[in-house]
DNA sequence: CAGTTACCATCGGCTTTACCGATAGATAGG
DNA sequence: CCTATCTATCGGTAAAGCCGATGGTAACTG
């Protein structure tokens, strides 16, 4: 039969073995079956897939064009039933994780390198928020996990597991920029420019420091209008370092920069499965050498 | 049985459709059938395909994960079947042709183009070769179909007929050569310098005109070595000017250039399929617009 | 040149399963 | 509340998949 996968199954075998017999042993199945299998095939196809005048049949020439088709279907069907496999054994079907931008992703791709060779089938989704967008993205169902910067306390359906390791948060301003040149700036100087913001797009900001100021939501936003020159804003040390290009400046403030702990957070309500467990026990073991810097 | 591909269409069309009972319908089966085969589908799979508490059926997270795969799998099961049928309806498995270099290639690409579309999973394969080779090659099954120089007359088992249009060959030799320069060449000229002939691997070449003469087994070869003044040669005018690039000279000699009708050959003995029937066709009658440059 | 071995095709019988129609429970819409 | 439509389930039937046995054939061997 042409619907059924042992037919194109013993079809390939044979045709790779070279018997029919050796087929058979290979699938655990009687050489009547394999034989009869092929028949049946060949009757499905209309043309003769091997050549049996010799001891050993040989493939034909229509026989080598189906074959590599079978063995396309075979494969396909392979996959499919290692996807099965993975379903049954508990494995979610797709994990989304938000992710800080105060969190480096360069350090994160080693670990997400092992990741790839544990759950192989799986869809992995990375998005990126702050603040209560991930929390926001927990809540809705559309992500599982979450890393963002530590909040003072949570609600209750939360769980929250502080990640080794800190990030580096400071000031920066555009190299044009009037306080570029300050080897000092107090809290008056800035409150005089205009900040650049992170903002959340589910709740508006809290009470801004400074009388003008513009909101974007997300650090490489920010960082662009920081380096143009349109205001200073705080960002991940990291974030500057790697993507400021030199445009950046970094102020001399007191009591900047701040060193903030990232938090791993997920619902307790919803049951992970076993790849974002597995996520958050490396995230905080092997954790040491992802967040730190 | 995850190893129907009919349990798989059932799976695939009620995702699609939202409805086993569409599914059975759009299937010529039963309800019930479909019902069943979706139900053994999630024995198989160990995990449940769709969510029933709704009156339409709904794709579970891993249900929705299993339909890409199952779809992979049924659209390599189609082009399976795809290419059964144009095997049963006798067209060959393969195809192979050798072209002489003195066809103009290009022109030939213009009906090949409607022979992808006549002939979609055929396996196309294109050889080059000249004079005997091309005989040698349909000889020994390597090749059904050729075009080569019109030969004065064949063998019993080879079928000919001349292509219409003809091929100009003509007398080259590269920019430097001592000839480039001469307004009229003689054959006594000729035979001062050396001969870059074209030799068959099958056959040892006639008795050279030259007596310094170098062989290739290729007119692009010879066009080569022609370009490097390493003597003079016959080529067609056609992959002069265009594989030329300004450094080949065309000789002034009587008898010169010789316009060559080409032939399309093919052996007698085999029986050739629909598509290499078709080519012999189409060339022989839209061959105008081929052969004429 | 037999003898042997391994191979394939075929047949009868058994088991499995794919399929259908009927039926019952459930759900959305009038 | 009633109806139409959906799915799940059950029993029966036809088909298929599968096996073991048998016979014929090609390659190897002494």
């Amino acid at each position: 039969m042409f619907n059924s996968i042992d037919s194109l199954t013993a079809f390939v075998h044979a045709a790779q073995l070279g018997s029919f017999s050796a087929a058979a042993r290979h699938m655990g199945k009687s050489q009547s079956t394999v034989s009869e299998a092929i028949s049946q095939l060949e009757i499905d196809a209309g043309v003769a897939l091997f050549d049996r005048r010799t001891r050993q049949p040989t493939l034909t020439a229509a026989g080598t064009r189906l074959l590599s088709h079978a063995q396309h279907v075979l494969h396909s069907h392979a996959a499919l039933r290692q996807q099965a496999l993975a379903l049954q054994s508990g494995e979610e079907a797709q994990l989304s994780i938000v992710l800080s931008d105060t969190f480096q992703s360069q350090a994160f791709e080693t670990l997400l390198t092992a990741f790839a060779e544990r759950f192989p089938l799986l869809r992995l989704e990375c998005l990126v928020g702050e603040d209560d967008d991930v929390l926001a993205l927990l809540r809705s169902g559309r992500a599982q996990l979450g890393v963002m910067r530590a909040q003072g306390r949570y609600q209750a359906d939360v769980s929250a597991q502080a990640l080794p390791g800190h990030t580096a948060m400071a000031l920066y301003v555009g190299a044009e920029h009037p306080l570029a040149q300050a080897a000092q700036v107090n809290e008056a100087q800035l409150l005089q420019h205009r900040e650049l913001r992170l903002s959340t797009y589910t709740s508006s900001p809290a009470g801004p420091h400074s009388p003008r100021c513009w909101l974007a939501p997300s650090y490489l936003l920010l960082l662009e209008l920081t380096a143009r020159n349109f205001g200073w804003a705080a960002l991940p040390t990291w974030l500057a370092a790697q993507f400021g290009h030199g445009q950046l400046v970094q102020l001399n403030t007191a009591n900047w920069p701040q060193a903030t702990t990232l938090d791993l957070v997920w619902l307790r309500t919803a049951q992970l499965g076993p790849a974002a467990c597995w996520l958050i026990e490396q995230l905080q073991h092997a954790g040491h050498t992802a967040a730190a810097r």
